[in-house]
DNA sequence: CCAATTTCGTGAGACGACTCAAACCGGGCA
DNA sequence: TGCCCGGTTTGAGTCGTCTCACGAAATTGG
């Protein structure tokens, strides 16, 4: 491919000049620039953005680390930060880690020798390790926690309020006329779990109903561990409960399962509400009652605030935390014992 | 970040000498290796890509382009790319062109800028310059062809075999007795869903029952247009067919909330198969009968064509055209009149 | 019409890593 | 002892682009 210096010969000018009217940093007057504009036209140039990059130590490039690219949730969070991304001029690489923290570091060093100007990570999660690791570097591009957000380092962050949102959703059973409302859980080890249960719990005790620990089912993200746990849950002695609440996408798709395969129908047998949607859009009959994180805004606040601290230069400024409201779309899966609504 | 310049000063020995640790290229004597490991150590160093790149013409990255991650068939095949990708070393940044032919020309002259060495490419489709240009540019890096293949250019490809797999889609509705099958496609501007529509008049033939213009409608992502269209044809006069086949996910997804929609059961009111899955994995109560596409395959596959074509070094080689083939996965959805399943 | 000022093109020298040819070094052999 | 040889290390040059200081040309004003 053409490089300046092949230009600059065709156009008759010296290689500067070609650069001056390529970046468009200095004037340059309207001959020369013709001169050099039909050059780039004959010749089909395209800048050498690696060169570039070498020489101004900037790359306009941003990565992300995602644990599991095919989870519906991840990609509705990509769109939003690539879509920040580019009104700001940059280029966003997405990387998936698969869940697994050793992965994880791999691609944030990947993305560090690449030079990436800032790093929008999901964590992986599980352990402690994997959120303190790659911000305790100390060195290298800027991280935006995404979603889940590390316990002890102050670092920017975007997340959802996880304990309102929780609550929000059971509330909304309580309203309902439930009492008897059961909570599925993701990994516990993950702090918005944690968050979610907390949420859970306040909205019990506001509403004036004892927490009983045989409704609270601590799940995973394994789809069979969730299966089983609500299976017994479902069909325990004491009886079942009046409502099902999931606080993920994950768990909530396989507890409806369970629902399901416990020959259960809802809102007519349970009552149940999830975080998150169970499908790209709204599809189940009868349609599912969910807390929605905003995912677009995730994305796309996060990149601004990345790009906020790379461009203002101010990298020791306090952190950014930013929490966003999740909002509550009521739809038949919590009415109260009304009829199956499919005809 | 380090150099190589500051660890050669702190292990007291020549640039050169550093770069040849690095790279592993030449042998060092042990005593130096050792000196110049530790320096990498002590100043933790990372290697600068951009710089190697810059010199040595390679970037060990390939670039993939698809017109929307947010619909769950793309990551999947991501995910079979991405894969290959690190089995031979390789990176592999993932852009969107959100169905627009004109950011997907842009995203690919900015991979061509970032000197990917090769390129996947799910084109945008619609047009026929959707598929040809990016092709005819003629120089820059080879790119293989995804899910939908080009008519004019030859180019190596890895596709499914849509006539045979709709086909088996549509044939299984005739084993299962059906006679009035329709056909919901895609947007027949795409070449594949011309093929599963062939698919479909062939396996009628086959069958020797007559194909009718009244069964086949042409349908467009557009979920809204899908839903009408739909909804005319299970409603019209003539009275509703016995099975509806639907050419792709999204399609899919549409055709079958029409069902829902329209008071229908399936299979108890008619029998349904549809390209792809439409949720993450096999949920809907009663499960629907789907043609798989093999997404991770695809993926893989391609990877391994390009990478093939780029490190093999012949350029000029005829072009590889994988077809693979799709899978029949029966669930109840096309029971021949069976009894709803969900208790 | 010339001096002072502005405008603009030139060319050399980075950026960081790699890659040669050349220099070096220690043994082995005559 | 001197020479040669293979194995290592060195140092300079290079990749494509940008960015200066510099000087030449053009413009302005008195």
């Amino acid at each position: 491919m053409a490089t300046q210096k092949e230009l600059a010969k065709l156009a008759g000018v010296s290689a500067g000049t070609v650069s001056n009217v390529i970046s468009g940093s200095v004037r340059v007057s309207k001959g020369y620039r013709e001169k050099v504009l039909s050059a780039v036209r004959a010749l089909n140039y395209q800048p050498n953005l690696i060169a570039r990059s070498l020489k101004t130590n900037r790359t306009r490039t941003l990565g992300m680390v995602v644990p599991d690219i095919t989870i519906p949730f991840f990609p509705k969070i990509v769109r939003g930060a690539e879509s920040a991304a580019r009104e700001r001029g940059y280029f966003l690489i997405v990387l998936d880690s698969e869940h697994n923290h050793a992965r994880e570091v791999d691609m944030m060093n990947l993305l560090r020798s690449q030079r990436v100007e800032g790093i929008l990570l999901v964590a992986a999660g599980g352990s402690k390790e994997a959120l303190e690791t790659p911000g305790s570097v100390g060195y290298g591009p800027p991280i935006v926690y995404l979603d889940r957000v590390p316990r002890g380092i102050e670092a920017d962050s975007v997340s959802v309020d996880d304990r309102k949102a929780a609550e929000m959703g059971v509330s909304h059973l309580l309203a309902r006329g439930h009492t008897e409302i059961a909570i599925i859980t993701g990994p516990l080890t993950l702090k918005n779990e944690q968050e979610r249960l907390r949420g859970y719990r306040q909205a019990l005790q506001r509403g004036g109903v004892p927490v009983r620990d045989s409704l609270i089912w601590p799940g995973s993200f394994n789809r069979d561990d969730v299966v089983r746990i609500c299976h017994r849950g479902l069909l325990r002695p004491a009886g079942r409960p009046s409502a099902l609440f999931a606080t993920n996408g994950v768990t909530g798709l396989e507890a409806l399962r369970s629902i399901y395969a416990a020959g259960l129908e809802t809102p007519r047998d349970i009552a149940f509400v999830t975080f998150d949607e169970l499908t790209t859009d709204d599809f189940f009959q009868p349609g599912i009652t969910s807390v929605l994180q905003p995912t677009f805004d995730i994305g796309h606040r996060a990149v601004e605030v990345l790009l906020n601290r790379i461009e203002k230069g101010r990298p020791n400024r306090t952190p950014d935390k930013i929490r966003l409201p999740a909002t509550l779309v009521v739809r038949e899966s919590s009415d109260l014992r009304s009829p199956k609504t499919r005809p």
